[in-house]
DNA sequence: CCACGTATAATTGTATACAATCATACCGTT
DNA sequence: AACGGTATGATTGTATACAATTATACGTGG
């Protein structure tokens, strides 16, 4: 009757059929899986071991993932993400999470405030050590933490899915220079514009940290992880 | 090698699976199937005459989309949708209509913006007629146009989830009052800022017009289709 | 009467078999 | 040689069979 544990949403890790979306979804991120290759059921099913059935069902999720194109009869292709894609992301993300932090100014928790100040002082840490895969994983967390504070759950599945979708370049994005630091910094500045019940000023600041996030990326020129359709 | 009929997306209508998967999405928003209800997937199968393997594929889309949940090795659950869903959804697709317009002010085509025009026109006739179901037909594609034209496949693929979510209320809106005339001035204003190429002006009235169109469903109290969970 | 465990039924998860569709290659005609 | 049609192979679409899991009912022991 109620509520079963809110971590399945899609990817029970547990059934074949979650750990092969899983698996393709890894792989298409990380690039293994070129634009426009062709994905075979059989392919997949022998490569992981399993049959063609939890295969289908995990293509039809990747489909309205948007990471797979079904063509009936014919196959399933990688949709790819373009330079423009990243750009777009990044725009509708920067509004999003405006109106998140915004909501999550009203209805955050005094334990998600707390989980949110760890977490920007375990960066803190993380950042004077040089700890890049612990800082990309502290900025996932404080995402997620926002996305969870704006207690809708409309808005925290739409950005949760964008964000999944740009994991890939963000985390090379922290991995190769400075911004780490200052992402931190408009974290911190975040925070405590929800502490202090400014909801304006959070989702301004929201607002800015994906655009500078974005900036950042582009002036790494962090594009050709796309292959040849980076360039736009 | 091209990209093929693009209309595919994700519900092609000859394949069962893809027949299972409309069928099930309409009767839940519908409210066919209550929040909560358990669905089997013999029972859908047998009802509609096709196997288990197609009703579990749409399953599985259906949970991507939000419409239900899936619990592993117990059952789908239909999830619902509430009040506050409803004023969620439009929170968010203000900002998104909005940024949708303004994007459609650089990109829209000649032959785009001539559809819309003709959408204003045909659609002033048939608020003068009373004319309910063709003004919803004709709201849904001004909207269609309108994601089409901003030449961004990630927010129209967002915008157009949105829409379809909240269709039934929407049109529920337009068939019981004098919203749909309101409407179609609020949709000839964005036409006329895109064509005067003034982005600002259209992203605005776009974002507006979301407002206003979620105002007017509040004022005329058209919650209760959604049965108890409603009074949010 | 309650608690616990086991058996049974129902349901989902997965594999496989068969049907339908599509792409390719080959061959004949012009 | 170019075109068209047919046959063949490969791949997806669907149905069904079987395995695993879960819920329920029942019986037994306390």
């Amino acid at each position: 009757m109620a509520n079963y544990d809110v971590k399945n949403e899609v990817s029970d890790k547990y059934s074949l059929r979650g750990r092969v979306f899983q698996k393709l979804r890894e792989d298409i991120l990380s690039g293994k899986y070129k634009d426009h290759e062709e994905l075979k059921e059989v392919a997949i099913g022998e490569e992981l071991g399993v049959s063609r059935t939890p295969v289908r069902e995990a293509f039809r999720q990747l489909e309205l993932e948007g990471l797979i194109q079904i063509v009936p009869n014919r196959g399933a292709y990688v949709t790819g993400i373009t330079a423009k894609d990243v750009k777009d992301i990044y725009m509708i993300r920067s509004l999003l999470e405006g109106l998140c932090a915004k909501l999550a100014t009203e209805k955050i928790t005094g334990e998600q405030l707390e989980e949110m100040e760890e977490n920007i002082y375990l960066a803190d840490f993380h950042a004077s050590k040089g700890h890049l895969d612990q800082m990309a994983e502290l900025d996932n967390r404080f995402h997620d933490i926002l996305y969870e504070a704006c207690d809708s759950k409309m808005l925290e599945h739409t950005l949760k899915d964008y964000h999944q979708y740009v994991l890939r370049v963000r985390q090379k994005t922290l991995a190769t220079n400075t911004r780490g630091r200052a992402s931190n910094d408009e974290h911190r500045q975040i925070m405590e514009a929800i502490k202090a019940k400014d909801a304006d000023k959070a989702q301004q600041l929201a607002n800015k940290h994906m655009l500078n996030a974005y900036e950042n990326m582009v002036q790494n020129g962090l594009y050709e992880i796309y292959g040849e359709e980076a360039g736009q």
